[in-house]
DNA sequence: TTGTAAGCGTTATCAA
DNA sequence: TTGATAACGCTTACAA
């Protein structure tokens, strides 16, 4: 009795009732007369019974549990989305396990079993930047554990995905660069095997393209990671060739800081010499001088759709086999870095 | 048999052996013979079988999982403790599970309740700015579950503790500035009820008083929350009276990047006719012009050891009463933002 | 309106 | 060396 948590059959034996009785009464069933359910709910608060998740899980075969992977949380990117996913989960009987690939497809595959040994029953996952296959989604799928994929897309991967319109938010940043005069956009793209870093990419070739311009191999280049740190080699690349570009578009605002570090390094004016666009629309990146100008995207939203989507699927017992796919629209926001 | 997960059942009947001795096998029990250990394990291998945790649970009366309870992931400092306790609980048989409170006291007390409800076998924690009692974690650990308190102290809380030496870390950072010939130096403080806000004005006041330098309240103003937007007021109200302070310790890194703006919005040069000094060291306190001088705190080996005194708490069986309090060393970083 | 009994998947105890 | 059984806490037929 004092050993340990209060049960059913602790409230059972106080009462003289049966366990079923009570778990009846606490479940609000429509046999049980008035007046036990009142004391019965009565001693429950009073003893501040907490019914055990496990026992019930076990019985049905759910851990009311969801699984959220994510490539890391340091931006403000991906924790305004796990805001999102949060203030959609909180009020359910769902409870929310944040798991961090950091970017690395092995510990996202490790992550993945992990949260497959624990039957979770839904699993919103972002894939890490070194995600080729996806095996280990499809493998969540066989075990009937529905997956929601977001931000990045698992091309080939059916499942429900909740993304954003990169190739539109690249081209209206390229696009408003070349409007505002720039000749010479170079690109600062993500991680290669990325749908994000493909968008953007495709957005600004597109862009230029339509407008006439050249496409210059030595123009483009690729960073390995999201920090800032990642950013400087290929910055530096692309800013001390003879031919030094008048305009950046960045594949995040950390990278983007990284060009504008070197630019006021080799003693370029930003934007008067040089003009840089991020993406994101980092917090902080209102408050570096000069104020980066970047494209904002709905993290908010997709967190609490990418929410709302699986635990719909949950509810209706994941069986509509028609994947949902939503886009959200991304938006250019014109700050101080660019003309 | 086709539907749910494979159970030790499925090994038994399709071994003929019983579920017993299919757990003894998997579980190297030594009474178990070599050729159907193997039998057993190279089936369980085939089978993808994964053990169910919550049948586990519900017997041995444990969730295998430690709740982490965080302010806020935005920042470096949070996101890089929840790296050190991930390094060090992600090998072991625990998983984690992060809660955001999102600075509110309230927040946190149903958090608090959802990881009690949850059963998980320790907490820990670093408490919201607006929480002042700490009842709830003593609610945990009257339920037997162990809380470790990190970063923020809950003064009168008997548990184990890892803190940082706040006091240090600001004296430090003052009398850095007296050396280097401010002679006005303001703070920007924190919320009033952190620990941490006590703890570094208090190294604030003192180094000005060991130094002969005078308190002036107009000097001290504080924040309410910890973000850009929060330290925007109280640095105009600092930096618009007629005698302008020519030195301003912050916070945190985030309120001593409002300091400069408001700074270089009234005209002041950094650190020409001001000084600033943040503290945390995020990392793109480095990239802002002029760079930020700060305080570093040893935030990862912070988060590993808080979960290193959790793991063997739990390992003892939470029997030893005697508490330990752990303190880290901070370190002033000099940047550009000072003389 | 309430009680009885079975079962979820696992391990530990006792017996064989 | 292995098997049968009970137990963890809960829900749900089925019975009363």
């Amino acid at each position: 009795m004092r050993k340990g948590r209060v049960t059913l059959k602790d409230i059972a034996v106080k009462l003289n009732l049966s366990p079923s009785t009570v778990s009846r009464a606490l479940n609000d069933h429509p046999a049980i007369g008035d007046s036990t359910k009142k004391a019965v709910k009565r001693l429950a608060e009073v003893l501040d019974y907490q019914p055990n998740p496990m026992a019930l899980g076990l019985l049905q075969k759910k851990s009311h549990t969801i699984g959220v992977i994510v490539p890391e949380i340091t931006s403000h990117f991906f924790s305004a989305i796990i805001t999102g996913i949060q203030d959609v989960v909180g009020p359910t009987q769902y409870n929310i396990m944040i798991c961090i690939s950091n970017e690395s497809f092995e510990e996202e595959v490790t992550l993945v079993k992990k949260l497959s040994r624990m039957r979770v029953d839904g699993i919103l996952v972002s894939p890490a930047s070194g995600t080729k296959s996806f095996e280990h989604f499809q493998n969540l799928q066989k075990n009937e554990i529905p997956v929601v994929v977001f931000d990045r897309d698992c091309p080939g991967l059916d499942s429900d995905k909740v993304l954003v319109d990169d190739y539109s938010g690249a081209y209206q940043a390229v696009e408003y660069l070349i409007h505002s005069g720039c000749k010479k956009i170079a690109h600062l793209g993500g991680p290669l095997n990325l749908s994000t870093t493909k968008h953007r990419m495709q957005g600004y070739l597109d862009a230029l393209e339509k407008n006439n311009m050249p496409i210059r191999k030595e123009y483009i280049q690729h960073v390995q990671g999201f920090s800032h740190n990642d950013g400087l080699k290929p910055a530096k690349k692309l800013l001390n060739q003879t031919d030094v570009p008048d305009a950046i578009f960045a594949i995040n605002d950390n990278i983007a800081t990284s060009a504008m570090h070197i630019a006021k390094k080799n003693g370029l004016r930003i934007p008067e010499d040089i003009s840089i666009v991020g993406f994101d629309d980092e917090p902080h990146s209102t408050y570096f001088s000069p104020s980066l100008s970047t494209v904002w995207q709905p993290v908010y939203s997709m967190g609490m759709l990418s929410a709302r989507i699986l635990l719909k699927r949950l509810k209706d017992n994941n069986v509509a086999k028609n994947f949902r796919e939503e886009i959200f629209k991304p938006e250019l926001v014109v700050r101080a870095s660019s003309k």
